[in-house]
DNA sequence: TAAGATTGAACTGTCAATCTTC
DNA sequence: GAAGATTGACAGTTCAATCTTA
């Protein structure tokens, strides 16, 4: 595979990391779908419940999609009733998304149990050791984040 | 958002393990990108280049994809002439998947620099912090996939 | 000219049904 | 009847092009 032990550890890493995001992800993503939603579906509607209404653009870079599925998410949760788009005033290229009282009952209804959800899912490491991971999780993602901040252009 | 503290910490770590995740998948990506490959399809070629031919359903196991997009994406490599596949005396309703020569070409020349990529990605957090979260997201991923082994039943 | 959002085409993945072999 | 693989219909995403406003 490699000799050098530290790419091996740095492969060995990102393996059992894509591991470990993909069970919770897989009983978070089994939660949500008893109410009809996927988790990204679920994911912009937790994020307009606890951040309040957004920009289109806003929401986008915070659940990590594309611009043209943002669009087509917005439709999608608007045609249920879930969110609304309202005009900007201060810049009327933009839209604000918010939840409807329609979206902010359901996301009181089931945002309890879902927590709960990922709770149990994440019982199998003790707190110390969450903490720990918390931590260490956010550095390393934020370095690695940083790392891709300059573009793949060839140095002149 | 929630007061209980168990619950509160569940939820930050998903939220950092999907974030650190995604970061480095987003190097992983760029870097098979530039040779036409799609992470997914990296994943298929790297495990039958370092683990030799196997059947359709382990491939499908290896890298989580449904039954149907695992023969999609076999047709996908075939079709470009990296991976074949042959029959099984064992169990005729069996197929192998092996890499072609123009495959095992194509892996043994981009496997150094897409390894290096990673390593760079995750050399943000020191070696001996990457040996701990190794540890404690294999313990963390293995007990999430175990408890979805008992479906959503109710207790009795 | 650029930035925010949307559109339409193309692609990738899932799900349920099916075919073959066990 | 069950297991391995495939198929076809469909849902969700991305990408490039476009429209509007800054």
């Amino acid at each position: 595979m490699t000799d050098d032990p530290a790419t091996r550890r740095a492969l060995k890493l990102f393996v059992v990391l894509s591991r470990a995001q993909s069970a919770i992800a897989a009983h978070a993503a089994r939660d949500v779908a008893r109410h009809g939603l996927s988790l990204v579906e679920f994911g912009a509607l937790e994020a307009l419940y606890h951040k309040g209404p957004m920009l289109v653009g806003e929401l986008q870079r915070r659940i990590l999609i594309s611009s043209g599925g943002i669009t087509f998410l917005v439709d999608r949760l608007a045609r249920r009733g879930l969110v609304e788009r309202r005009e900007y005033a201060d810049d009327r290229r933009a839209r604000l998304i918010a939840l409807t009282p329609a979206g902010t009952r359901l996301l009181a209804e089931i945002f309890p149990e879902h927590a709960a959800v990922i709770r149990r899912a994440a019982a199998g490491v003790s707190p110390a050791v969450q903490r720990e991971l918390i931590d260490h999780l956010r550095a390393l993602g934020v370095a690695a984040e940083h790392r891709g901040q300059r573009e793949p252009t060839s140095p002149t």
